[in-house]
DNA sequence: ATGATAAGACACCAATAGGTGTCCCATATG
DNA sequence: CATATGGGACACCTATTGGTGTCTTATCAT
């Protein structure tokens, strides 16, 4: 079973601003213990561990245990697919001119 | 007063995938009144304006009266936003082919 | 003028989210 | 061994979310 079944939606994951903070965080170090990471926030070491878990659902976050300490990693693939849906609405937040550039390349890109 | 104040998180915004529909559905069609936006959906009208007043409060869309129906349209421009977010994550994911590849470019880049 | 329809404004409800505190166990440490 | 520490597992609380239904007003069509 190497399925990754993802539970929880990668956008509802991002939602929360302590969510989005967690993961800046372990994107600068590669792998934090639960207590280290609680340091950076007002809350609860219990509060914490939730929305890792849900980062984790979300297949955002990887942890393993060592020793006692339950260490987090980043696992930036999911945001993937965040990216793709963006993409679609690229096109209407671009203003006219780069917009016109853009059409233009794709007519030259048909030119094959 | 010519202010955007979101006051909705563009994150909290998005993270719920009926929200994500009525985006998609208004980026088709240019402008739509709610009765007809509600057709689309299996919930009543009430939820659905419900859901617009949110997007709006992100500034994902803007209404006007016309006659008596309330005629929606996407403002893409706030996406942006996630956009810039997502950028600082991309090296996480690409592969590490495309990371030289991309790291290579940068480079060049520089040499201006 | 009389209906029918578009939608705002509530009040209401159940489920979920985001936090807390407590208890317990496993693992380090003196 | 004794004790401090990291963290899992609950139970618990409050505010918010996502939906409902009803009432009312404005507008359009006959």
């Amino acid at each position: 079973m190497n399925e990754k079944s993802p539970i929880r939606d990668v956008y509802d994951a991002i939602a929360d601003p302590t969510r989005r903070k967690l993961l800046h965080l372990l994107a600068e170090a590669d792998e934090l213990p639960l207590y280290e990471i609680t340091l950076h926030f007002e809350m609860g070491r219990t509060a914490v561990s939730k929305h890792l878990t849900i980062l984790k659902e979300a297949g955002l976050v990887t942890d393993r245990k060592v020793g006692r300490e339950t260490r987090f990693r980043l696992q930036a693939a999911p945001l993937q697919e965040i990216q793709d849906w963006l993409a679609f609405y690229r096109k209407f937040w671009i203003s006219n001119v780069a917009r016109l550039q853009e059409l233009l390349q794709a007519e030259l890109d048909d030119m094959d």
